[in-house]
DNA sequence: TGCCTTATTATGTATAGACATAAAATCCAT
DNA sequence: ATGGATTTTATGTCTATACATAATAAGGCA
């Protein structure tokens, strides 16, 4: 006798998820309680419970205690790009990272810097304007701020040799971000910078940083002509 | 006598994420096993294994078997963005959404679509140009090319009324998708829908669907000057 | 009819115990 | 030493049971 292997959380995603897409249980409509799939399915209900807690998570059901699941009309899709470390994402390509500091000054935040970041006027904060290169071509071009009193020992950096993010990141590995994707028109400097012509559209990555509540630093990255970001969903 | 209230997994989710913030545990370093963490907090180990398992999720540690949980050094952040539906993102800033169908057109898949869908020269599409309003002004023009042997009911539809997302997620909700985000300078076509100078640097999203690994649809989005996303992460 | 209280119910979470599994650590024979 | 087999161990998953909780449904009263 062959013994039936048992069924698995990830099995019953896949059964319920095929089960949605086949329009067997239609969208919008209620589909079955978790005890009756735990029956069906032979298993525990607490199996069901992390298999329908996952594909909630994945916006394909909504769930709602005494009122049961019920299949999404329009279901959420999320796409999720991971935000990679920079050195990484260029020597994935199989190229060879460099960094080099353009431009290093401290200086009394401009208004722009202050509001996007809710900083004092009087607050001190070092510009810092550097170049990654894929290989000897400029792949993107980070415009930096830093909040020294957040930081204070960025002011003993020369970031000669070690880009901000990854000292930043050395202090600080754990904070919370808010990122911004957009798209410019190259100005003369940008455009000199990343050796394209002015007015191309270049994508850009603004990043406001915290830790623990007091915001550390603001970038914003300009990457080079024709960079794209992929995600499946 | 007070009673302590059950610790719960946010809970130690809680406690374990101060914890790495605050480097009690290092960077780079093995933390606690979960029976040890489990005696600490005086709760099951499953309960500190779901805690475990979605700080996982979160990037914020790595988990192997019998080598255990190790603190990443450089936490993995994923900005999650919802993709939402364009006559939803429209009525939530208040404005009323508009859709107009510009051009319908039956044909022959141009070589870069065949490539990019991965379908044989003899497949009829349909080719549809649309523009989305907010209010009275253009919000995204979206090129839209349909797969009629995957979804063959569209030769029917005069997509006058409701556009072609609409009525596609009505025939298949659920499927697959790849979708690229990165920017164009507007061509004179583009720029005469989307009301700007030629040359505007525009944010494009391109979408691959399938169903069933039916490669269904190709849409390529431009959205207005100015469009921005954020994500918290 | 309409409003408020109470019961019901599906999901949400916790637990102790068990077995599965991947991978590191150890041991052993060559 | 070196390669291969074996043990050990931390995480991964499943189960049966229990209680919590939010939200709907039902009941009762004015």
């Amino acid at each position: 006798m062959t013994v039936a292997p048992k069924i698995s959380y990830l099995d019953i995603k896949e059964i319920v998820l095929k089960r949605i897409k086949n329009f067997t249980w239609a969208p919008g409509s209620i589909m079955p309680g978790e005890i009756e799939l735990a029956t069906e399915f032979g298993c525990a209900r607490a199996t069901v419970n992390r298999a329908m807690r996952e594909l909630a998570e994945d916006g394909y059901i909504d769930r709602k205690r005494k009122a049961g699941t019920r299949i999404k009309s329009f279901p959420t899709r999320k796409a999720k790009f991971v935000i990679p470390i920079i050195r990484d994402e260029i020597e994935l390509t199989g190229a060879t990272y460099r960094y080099a500091l353009i431009n290093r000054e401290f200086r009394d935040p401009p208004d722009w810097l202050r509001t996007q970041m809710t900083i004092p006027q009087n607050t001190p904060v070092l510009h810092l304007m550097c170049l990654h290169y894929a290989d000897s071509k400029a792949f993107q071009y980070e415009d930096r701020w830093i909040n020294l009193n957040a930081a204070p020992k960025a002011v003993d950096q020369d970031f000669e040799e070690m880009g901000p993010n990854e000292w930043l990141i050395k202090q600080v590995p754990f904070s919370d971000a808010e990122i911004t994707f957009s798209t410019i028109n190259a100005d003369t400097q940008v455009a000199d910078l990343l050796n394209v012509t002015v007015g191309t559209a270049l994508v850009t990555l603004e990043r406001i940083t915290w830790f623990t509540n007091a915001p550390i630093t603001y970038t914003k990255l300009y990457f080079h002509a024709g960079y794209q970001m992929t995600s499946r969903l």
